[in-house]
DNA sequence: ACACTTTTCCAAAGCGCTTTGGATTTCTAG
DNA sequence: CTAGAAATCCAAAGCGCTTTGGAAAAGTGT
């Protein structure tokens, strides 16, 4: 009862000569609960206008800060929140972001993914913004686009996982869907926004690094190399070699998505060719598990008996939960994809925001992580 | 101009009449693309009222199906979209679901997450809804669920993660926004609709396999003791040990986040104590491959010099590709978190549909899968 | 006091759909 | 042939917000 006496003063205060209406929500909980104020009775209460109620929440300069307060300590007692289906009718925009994220044929999603997006929502919670997913088997991808463009679905979309050649970026330009590639494409690069990691040098920095612990006989077991991040970590890895004049062996380059399982079937493969390799490098750290696994079958020791490095994500779900992982078990060549995600959603709301800028073009140097993978020694 | 003859064509077979509306587009392709077609220009170009062409497309019974036919060819000819903003804000409906995934205090994000909302979003997907996803740091659930309510944002949710004092459900109730529970609460369970795997059961199971085969010492690795599941998992664990009369001993069993370096840390811990287990049960796969991690670290092999089991998720990234892994590496209690995650989208659909439904309850029996890590033969 | 600018506010017209409450036409039976 | 039923269609009123084009009120300098 006190805190209904409460709220009727709250009304009376906020609104005097429209207690009726506070009265009916007060003798009715049903209405209270169930039936969200809206504009028009938020105005009628405070005897304004929709105009200025909706201009003093919106942060318009043409209401007094006086009239502002007002409104938005009402707004706030009643719990007031604009429909966002109205909004967005009224402005175009959605304030939501799209992202199409690709499952491969059995049903594989990247686990990738869910560090990006946590990066990525942080960003999107700040400004207000929502994330819109849809999952996408191969080839769906352009249809959703067009889907979301037709409708108005969402203000821009984030383009995962491109591959060398990307109609998805033609098409996106074409209908005018503001977009930020993670990744890049092939050609053409500096006409669009994109984030990402310099795959070549940090793979020719990795396979550098093996080398001069005096490796000559190395393994790259990379991910798909239809994908435009696998195909730059190959040509870094054979740019180090023929720079140390090591002919490149075919033989020790594989290419598959990259699963745990991946990992330790081509690792086992490696190590049985008839001169296999003394070190081994790998594009995730999802594979290098299984690459450790398929090491302790044969009884061999990382680090002592073979070199492993791998690229590293940063992955949450594989960091030591205080960080003090010291020293860590992989050497890698580590960028947080966390990071990458928000920087990417920064990107994108201020390409909505201003349509007009030029392309963004971010390329991170990954950095070099010693573990206890590879001896710091030499062999 | 082939092709913009036929389209001419096409116009003025659809809407005799109205060619005036038509040319415009045709002369004007800057139109064509960036001006979506809607309601009304096609109901004009159709010669028909709004009503109808609404009612043709959204499958009334009033409206003859020749007139329905001509409405869905012009419909899918000049590829029209109805607008979600406008329809939601009509109906009332948004089309589209919430999934609020908690994020632990280190950004941390449970990778199980991905392959359930892989499984969910198959479901929406052929029912014509979106996923909206939110993160949320610990106990900003509850405010995004309001905000989901107050707002109409979305027509259901799904709660993911479930404590055993859950406020969360209570809350859903009070704000009467459609949920279904993957897993479930503690009290009140059949108040409201939930999917969950037998944990206790599969546990007790899991336990009695390893007891059957000769060991008396067995440490368990358990998820986040304030998460239902793992409280439902150590249960069956120490039911099965009490059943065969072993002496639950509290320093053989430990509780944390699930991730990789925490299996490897416990299970250093536990072959550190005065009397180490012979076999440990692992929470999930993850800890359980940093638990692999740490038995090689000592020269340990699993399933000869300690028995291993494992709750296993099948999470898609850690399945072999072409489903041939046989014998799978690890003896496991095996349930399919996507296969999870379609029957609670289409539960959770299927009360938006009927909101007056009885809350659906499904219990789903874990299936034990025997790998490496166990000797088939005692002890 | 005046004529001016500046500040503060508002009525009303959309945005693109759904849905109510008929109006018109076509079919059926007497 | 005609009354009543059935089938087919429509005009117009929302849904809840933003935004345009002013109008009224308040401030300013002379």
């Amino acid at each position: 009862m006190g805190s209904r006496l409460h709220f009727m003063a709250n009304c009376l205060h906020l609104a005097f000569g429209y207690v009726d209406i506070c009265q009916i929500a007060l003798n009715n909980t049903f209405v209270m609960v169930n039936a969200p104020i809206n504009l028009k009775k938020l105005s009628e209460m405070l005897g304004l206008s929709q105009t200025t109620v909706s201009r003093a929440l919106n942060g318009f300069p043409e209401v007094s800060e006086k009239t502002r307060k007002r409104v938005q300590e009402a707004a706030n007692a009643l719990n007031y929140r604009p429909s966002p289906s109205a909004a967005s009718l009224a402005t175009g925009k959605t304030r939501s972001i799209g992202h199409v994220i690709p499952v491969s044929e059995h049903r594989m999603i990247n686990p990738h993914f869910s560090d990006f997006l946590a990066g990525a929502s942080e960003i999107y919670a700040a400004a207000g913004y929502d994330m819109l997913l849809r999952m996408a088997n191969a080839g769906e991808e352009e249809d959703i686009y067009r889907d979301f463009a037709s409708r108005r679905r969402v203000d821009g979309v984030v383009v995962h996982g491109p591959k060398t050649i990307e109609p998805r970026i033609d098409l996106l330009k074409s209908i005018d869907l503001p977009f930020v590639v993670h990744g890049r494409s092939g050609a053409d690069a500096n006409s669009y926004s994109w984030l990402d990691v310099n795959n070549r040098e940090a793979f020719r920095k990795g396979t550098e690094l093996l080398i001069e612990q005096g490796h000559s006989n190395i393994a790259l077991i990379n991910g798909l190399e239809s994908m435009n991040f696998a195909k730059r970590r190959r040509a870094g890895f054979e740019a180090a070699l023929e720079a140390n004049k090591i002919a490149v062996d075919q033989r020790h380059i594989c290419s598959a998505d990259m699963t745990e399982t991946y990992g330790h079937d081509a690792t086992l493969a490696q190590l049985k060719l008839s001169s296999p390799p003394t070190a081994i490098m790998y594009a995730s750290i999802l594979p290098a598990m299984g690459g450790i696994r398929a090491l302790n079958e044969l009884g061999l020791q990382p680090g002592k008996d073979i070199a492993i490095i791998t690229y590293d994500d940063e992955l949450s779900f594989l960091q030591s939960p205080d960080g003090t992982d010291t020293p860590p078990f992989f050497t890698a060549i580590s960028s947080s994809i966390q990071a990458a995600g928000k920087r990417v959603a920064e990107m994108l709301l201020q390409q909505i925001d201003n349509p007009m800028q030029n392309p963004i073009n971010e390329l991170w140097e990954a950095e070099i992580v010693h573990g206890k993978t590879t001896s710091s020694a030499g062999k």
